[in-house]
DNA sequence: AAATCTCCCTTGACAGTGTCAAGATACGAT
DNA sequence: ATCGTATCTTGACACTGTCAAGGGAGATTT
């Protein structure tokens, strides 16, 4: 039974899987170089084959990234979805603080696949596999909103305002963690898990002082 | 009278004053080709010099792109000041909304510039001049957030807080509008200049249901 | 005024990069 | 068993950043 015909994991021709062996290179050597630093060929020597093999996989440079892209917005989803899982909490507004810590919880667990989901042009984030799970990711946080509010949160202004702040809140606290260069991310206290929670309860759009 | 020994504005031997003219033409290939597409040679070409002509006024390309930073970050604070200028008003927590418009001006002005701030390994961060307008823009930060609480806002953990808090929205909100694969800053009506005031009124802390 | 000095910049070279073309190799099918 | 095709290698090209060495113009000194 044949699975997809480009895409598909392939059982073997001469190295065992290439495809995923690269893809696993490619994430090493993301996290060591920054997506500043990464290289093709040095992709190729982490697999152990010539400089020219990726290409037959994913064409060029960007592809090689979008596919690592894909897998990280398919992380992404997990991550946040992780914490939604060990709140048995079925109210709506500590469900939208949960997938917060939960794009936190990825970002600080892989920084440099964070960089390059939101902060480089290198990947074709028009590709189907980028965008499929993009927009999963979208949609919790749309869901999430919506659910704070009681209404589809897309389907008017103030809605896309408390999609626009929450989103903005979270992404920010996670780039700002990672820049490091923050007096702040550096204190103990003020990074740590549970003040990051606090942050949250009071800052995103339904929580505070509103709440 | 002598300025500066080594980083003065000495006025002109063979180009004119060719430091300047390659930070310049570093700022158009930066806004042209983006961070990740940033070459030291192409910099070279644009000034019409020789490709290692750069080398010796900034060592290698990390010192150039470090010198770029140093003055978006010096520019980036007059952005910030230009909107806190434009109000009369005194107001603590209207003051705080004025800077955060500002740092989103100035990411939608110069988007590459602003990448190469907070997005970026490659400028070096403990350098001196870019250390002092860093400075200098967090001050601000922590100027209003602490107005507005009415304290030291870096004395208490809850300041400590309200200042990453406000960073975060306002950071978020221009990384976001940036990448522009956001669903929302594409829509009109949610990007606008007023509709961003609204969000902030609503999300900085000091504001929206507290205030 | 002439020679020297010093700084600015150029030239040339090297290792490394991404990408293309062509060839070798091994698997599956006929 | 032969063929076909997908997989990978080899080789080449233009490009990059960085280093060493040299040339040339202003300033300084004698």
């Amino acid at each position: 039974m044949e699975e997809q015909t480009t895409r598909g994991a392939k059982p073997a021709y001469h190295h065992g899987d290439l495809r995923q062996a690269l893809i696993a290179a490619a994430e090493a050597e993301l996290a060591e170089k920054g997506v500043e630093g990464f290289s093709l060929r040095g992709c190729a020597r982490r697999a152990g084959v010539s400089h020219a093999a990726p290409a037959h996989h994913f064409g060029d440079t960007a592809g090689l990234l979008t596919a690592l892209a894909a897998d990280g917005y398919r992380r992404f989803v997990i991550a946040m979805q992780a914490r939604l899982d060990e709140i048995a909490d079925a109210d709506p507004f500590e469900r939208l603080v949960a997938i917060g810590l939960g794009y936190i919880d990825f970002a600080r667990a892989s920084p440099s696949l964070f960089r390059l989901m939101h902060s480089s042009f290198r990947p074709d984030f028009q590709s189907a596999d980028v965008a499929v799970h993009a927009r999963d990711a979208f949609a919790m946080l749309v869901g999430c909103v919506s659910a704070v509010r009681g209404e589809d949160a897309t389907a008017t202004l103030e809605g896309l305002n408390d999609i626009m702040a929450a989103w903005s809140v979270v992404h920010g606290m996670s780039d700002l963690i990672l820049s490091g260069r923050t007096l702040l991310s550096t204190m103990q206290r003020v990074g740590s898990d549970e003040n990051l929670r606090t942050i949250l309860r009071r800052t995103l759009p339904g929580g505070g002082a509103t709440r």
